[in-house]
Formats: C-alpha cells, structure tokens, sequence
DNA sequence: ACCATCCTGAAATGAGGATTCCAAGATACT
DNA sequence: AGTATCTTGGAATCCTCATTTCAGGATGGT
C-alpha cells in the first residue's frame, strides 16, 4: 500500500559513516549529511531520527564492518605472531594511504571527543576495546602454543599493550605520522614480546 | 592614559583551557567561555582574538604548562628505567583520579578532532610528540648506560613505542579504562624492554 | 480506477553559534 | 580638571544548527 523509499538505506549509512570518521560527529551538520547523501531531510529523519542515532547507527556500522571483520582475522589465524604483525601492517597501511589515509580510527576518534559521554557511545567503545583485546590475545595463545613468545612474556598484558600500541597508531596516523617510523615501532613491539627474530 | 584590564588574562587563559581539554573545541561555545571565566565578550576578544585563536593559545598553554614540564623531569632523571616507570605511574593517577580525572589529554584529544587540519594546531601536536620522544630516548639512554637494558633492545624503536603508549592510555582513559589495568599494561611493556626484574 | 499509506521536497521554526558595535565608564598623564 | 585612550557591558548582527511541518506525489493492494 505504501510508497516505497527512494534511496538505499544502506548505502546511506555508510556514507554518513564516511562523513562522521572523516570529520567528527561535532564538526558535521545534519546539512552535510543532506548534502553528501542526496537523500532530503524528512526521509533522513524518517530513517534514522535524529543526529544522535544517526551517529550511533554509523559508529555502530563501523565497529561491524571495519573493525570486527579485522578482529576476527586476527583471532583465527593460526600462525601467532605473524598474525599480529600482518594485522599492524594493514592497519598502517590502511591509516597512512589509499582512500582513508590521516582518517584515523572512528571508534579512537570518538575516544577524544565529547560523543563519549553518551553511554551508548560509550558502550560501542568498551565492546570495540574487548573485542580488539581478545583477538590479541588469542593470537598470543596462538604464538605461546607455538613456542613463539619469550619466557617471561605474560599473554594477557601483552594483549593489552599491542592494544594500546593500536590507539596509538590510530591517534597519531591521523596527525600524519610517518607509516615507515609507526611500522619499525610496531615491529620493535613485536620483537620484544616474542623470542629474538621470531616477527 | 589607557584603562586598564579588570582581570588576569592567565588565570582567564587556564580556565579555558580546562573548558577546552574536558569538552573539545567543537563542543565549546564562546558563550561557555564567557560563563565559566565571568570576563566580558568584548574583553574576549580584544584580549585573544576569535575562538580559533583562543584555543591556539589555550593548547600552546597545555603544552607548555602541563606537558613539557613532565618531559622535561624525565629527560633529565638520571635513573633510567625507574624514571619512565614513574612518568607513566603519574600519568596513569592524573588521567584517571584527581580533577582531570577522565578528561584525557588535551593534545592527544587534538589528534582525533577536526582542529588537527589547522596547520598551527599540527605544529603544536608534532612538537607535543617530538618532546615527548626524545625525553623517553633519553631516559632510555641513561637507562642503557646503566645496564638497564635488554641486549636487543633498540633505544629509538623503543622510545617511539612508549610513545605510542602514552597515547593508548591518554584515549582509553578517557574512556573509563582501570588503572590497575593500565599500570599492569606500562609495566608489561617496561618488563619487555628492560633487563628481566629490572623495572 | 480507487484510496489508504507512506515518501518526498522545500520551507518554516526556533534555538544557539561566532562576531561586531557602540555608548558609558575607568584610567593616568598633562 | 581635562582629555586621549583603553576597557567594559550588553544589545545587535548575521549565520548555521537540528528539527518539524505540510502539501503534493508515488505506490500497491483491492
């Protein structure tokens, strides 16, 4: 009996998650959502309410289809460090080049911002975090099992630590920092935790 | 001949800085600025100029006030190790308890906000990250000096690794991250570079 | 062909944004 | 005391913000 929409729903999401990453949900107006959209005000808020869920649906896309798909990756390969360094490589080259080089992470940037106090932003960024630290730390096990950490190498606050490291790579690719400085760092990282030559 | 000021444009100067760092720039209404100092819009102005500005000034304050004295006492510790790991312990209690608590860094805020487009905002981060560094590459040279090293350890790659830390654990504990966890994390990552039981 | 139902476009709303203007007040030197 | 010079308070400006409204158009089941 109804209209039906004249847009792709989906589609639009993921360009209002372009916008937001780029630009921050403080720095982007409902007008630039218009604008880059194509798509008029009354079906943008018919779909997805108002300013503060479109953030949340956007930022929510992102953790599903940038991040976890990652994260899983990393848990299930089964070659231990190797993973994680072909993880740090990717993301490097990810942040530093192509489409969206000096974007940095959506999920850091919103670490900084002020969306963060919002508790089902807050919510995205704890499960975000978990999940990037059981995907390192399953992929410690992984190594450990393969005889490829040192012996004092502790999994579980080596998986915090690559963590961090990842934020850190987020944070400062987007000032511009330099790939092949943030991937010897990386590799330095890894070399510490496992055994001598083993990255 | 002229009038002169009724008020101190420094203390006026930290208070926004307060408002800045705990809110972010986008977020942070002239009008705020006005409530919280009690100084005029028009002395505003004619004291710092248009908002970009202000914030220019407020960050160049951060930098100098509350970072580069911090590096500065850990480039010149003479104890090597245990001198990093007092650097991060203070970072670690300032970001999570006490007044700032959960406010993170201002300057590692700056990275993930649209005002790192601006190239004066960049230069005050580049210089931010430069400081922070060296100060840790010197602390890990005075740490080699000492002995306090593992043989591979590479003092560059090290200092930009811990680096990188102090900017995972700037994000995160804004967002709410333990600081247990995080003290857990940066003796971890201190273990690993150093001599085993040396931190 | 009808019509209830939803979608679309453009304008309207009202709050809040940064910035400017100007009259009135305060200052310190002559 | 007078005056040039700066500061101050508050209103005024103009723009952008998020959100709502509503008339008209499109749809698909009957």
């Amino acid at each position: 009996m109804p209209d039906i929409k004249h847009f792709d729903p989906d589609a639009a999401l993921e360009t209002v998650v372009r916008l937001f990453w780029r630009q921050g949900v403080a720095s982007t107006g409902i007008q630039d959502v218009v604008t880059a959209t194509g798509i008029n005000r009354s079906s943008l808020y018919a779909t997805f309410g108002g300013k503060q869920e479109l953030y949340l649906a956007a930022l929510r896309r992102y953790l599903e289809l940038r991040s976890q798909p990652m994260f899983r990756r990393l848990a299930e390969d089964e070659r231990g460090l190797p993973a994680i360094s072909e993880f740090f490589g990717a993301l490097i080259e990810a942040r530093c080049s192509g489409e969206y080089a000096r974007w940095g992470c959506m999920v850091s940037n919103a670490h900084a911002g002020a969306e963060n106090s919002d508790p089902e932003v807050r919510a995205v960024l704890d499960r975000h975090h978990q999940e990037l630290r059981d995907a390192m730390y399953a992929s410690l096990v992984t190594a450990g099992r393969q005889g490829q950490l040192s012996a004092g190498a502790d999994p579980g606050a080596s998986a915090d630590l690559l963590a961090l490291l990842a934020y850190g790579v987020n944070l400062r690719s987007r000032a511009g920092a330099d790939a092949a400085t943030l991937r010897r760092t990386v590799a330095a990282a890894l070399d510490s935790i496992g055994v001598r030559a083993a990255a």
